[in-house]
This record gives structure tokens, sequence and C-alpha cells, in this order.
DNA sequence: CGCGTGATTGAGTATAGTCAACATTTGTGG
DNA sequence: CCACAAATGTTGACTATACTCAATCACGCG
């Protein structure tokens, strides 16, 4: 299982990074940096120099491009996040972000397969949705009890995938996964 | 005054365009787009073939450069909306969606002087805050009469920057004022 | 074992949504 | 310019979703 972390100015969350993303392209060419990054599992992180980069975003453009595509896909999943919490309710929400952890997860449109570890605490997955870590206890539980999930404390399972994703309306093209 | 745009995927928006930005940066390398953009307000917009655009990203690097700090800027903004509506009330948020309207559109970080015209409708405003129009209603109502804002239909004037901006908790550092 | 973190549950509250009526403004054709 | 229609704004009564506070439970670990 990969490495993960959140972007998080403040406490809550606007992103989750996996294992192979970039960590913070997002200030590649801006001074200022607005937020920070917070570890969820402990995992390996490769340091590049601001200049460095900045010169490979240039002189190299199928570097260049890739940070490109990089950078707009967080933008895409960026914007379905804000979706998520402006627009969803909390059930439909947490389904989402299921969804979406599954997915970048196996990295295939239809993680039906197994059960994965959930990396974040209740309190976690609060941050990141807009919710109180109570609510989130009781989302899941209702979840489970309709036989979308199983968990077994932070083991998660898609027990129902398609439903899941009816519930969530969850569309993966925002995550660009053939691009990524 | 100047044009407005946003982008919308379905009745939600997930950021707002003004006059000199560029409107559709995020899909310079990505070859599906997830959002369409929706105008507010009549204006003039130039278009450039994305092929085009691709290769001044390289061949130019100052330009190459703008179209970087200008996606950039826009990902920041998305992240303080995001935080924006996943942890603040209804009051906070769309105090903080006047304080940032009203600092882009002056482009100095103490708009106190005069009055602007706010071209969405209240149904809009709750497009891009996640609330209910009748919400957006009753809260600017209130905002009115505890003196931040005055408006006559939509125009909207700032009574009391400092207030508004305390009880929005606003910073305009995530607009990356200086560098635009 | 005993502590600490995280999970679970309950009771009461508050914020924002829904539905519905009505008012006002804006836009359009005559 | 007027008259009407459509869109937007305003208000009220009621509901629902999610929050708060608080207590208790379960596990992980020294």
């Amino acid at each position: 299982m990969g490495h993960f972390s959140m972007k998080t100015p403040g406490h809550f969350s606007t992103a989750i990074n996996m294992s192979g993303d970039f960590l913070d392209l997002q200030n590649l060419f801006l001074t200022e940096s607005d937020h920070n990054v917070q570890a969820l599992t402990s995992g390996v992180v490769a340091e590049v120099s601001l200049p460095a980069m900045q010169e490979l975003a240039f002189k190299r453009p199928a570097v260049g491009k890739a940070f490109w595509v990089a950078t707009l896909i967080e933008a895409s999943i960026g914007r379905e996040w804000l979706l998520n919490v402006g627009r969803r309710s909390a059930t439909e929400r947490l389904a989402h972000l299921l969804c979406e952890i599954a997915v970048r997860l196996t990295d295939t449109d239809t993680p039906a397969a197994g059960d994965y570890e959930m990396p974040m605490t209740q309190e976690q997955i609060g941050d990141a949705l807009g919710l109180t870590s109570v609510h989130v206890n009781r989302v899941l539980k209702m979840l489970q009890k309709q036989g979308l999930i199983n968990r077994d404390r932070r083991r998660m399972q898609v027990a129902d995938w398609k439903g899941l994703r009816a519930l969530a309306d969850f569309n993966e093209r925002y995550l660009h996964l053939n691009q990524s």
C-alpha cells in the first residue's frame, strides 16, 4: 500500500496525495506558500530544489508537460472536492471519498476486488469532508448497514461498488486516470 | 467594471473569473474537459488555439511562467474556496466571497472605497457557496442589519471592511495579488 | 495492567434546507 | 413608453441534516 499525505491549511484538508504524486507542485512558481503537508502514513519523500524544478519545467518539455498534467489533474480533483463538499450530503460525500480512494489505490475504474486500509482516522476523514468525526462515524455505520461497505476498524472493503458509486454520484473522469 | 464568468460542472461553481483572467488554462494539457464556463456579464473573449498555447508554454519561458502562475493562483483560490465551503458557516462563507470579490475587483487589499456591482443573482451566489438562494437572501439581510454591507439590489457596498474581513476570517494571501 | 487515542452512542440544539406564497425588478414586444 | 411576462428577491412556517456535549467502549502499547 502506498504513502498517504494531506494538504492542510489549518485543520481542513484540500487534497490527498498518494504514492508517486508530486507533493508541492502547487508552489512551483508562487513565492508565498499558503498551505502545508501532513503525513498520514510513513513514506519516503524525494526533495528537489525549486530552481531545479523550474528549470526542468522549461528545458525538458516532456518533464514540463508532466508537471503541467500533474498540476492540472490535481486542480481537477480539487474542483471535484469542492463540488463534493458544496453540494452533496454527508452520506454522498463520504461515499464519494471512499470511491476516490478505492479507484486511486487500484488505478482502475472498477476496484471491486479487495479491501484496503483506510489510512485516515475518522477525525481526518471529517477534516477532508467538512464533517465532525462523530458524524463520520454515524454515516459509516449507515453505509455498512446498507451493505455498501464492510469494515473492521481501519480496514475497509467496498461491498457493493455499483451501489456505492451510484450513491456518491461518482464518476472517475475527474481523476484523468489514463493521463497520470 | 470587468467581465465575470464562472466555472460550473452541473450546477455548482468552482471558480469565478474576472477581466484579464485566463478562462480555460485548466485544460491546457488535459484531454477531457470536466467543466464548462458560464458567462455572468457580457464581455469580450479572446480565443487561442490549444496547440498554439501549448507551444507558447514552452517556447517562451516568460509566457510559460505566466501560465504557470495563473494556474497555480487559480488552484490556490480553489483551495481557499474548498476551505470556505467545508469549514465555515453560511454567514462566514458569504462574507468571505464578498471580500474576495471586492479585493479582486479593486486589486488592493483595502477595498474600502466604493460600492460595486455584484454581477451574480442570489441563486448563483448560492451555487458558489453551496447554499440555497433563500438562505443567501437571509444572510445578506443579516450582514446588512449588522452594518457590514449596504446594498441596493445588485449594487453592493462594503460598509465595514474590517468587520467583514474579521467575520469572514479573510486573508488575501491566497489571492497572490502581487504576482498576477 | 493502565493509559491514551480513536470509535461509538445518546440526547438536545442549531444551522441550513424545503415548500410555498407573495413582492419586486428586469426584460420584451407592441 | 406601457403592459405584461419572466426572473429574481423576500418572507414565513416547518423540517432535516449535521453539530455539540458528554459518556462509554475498544483496542494498542509500554
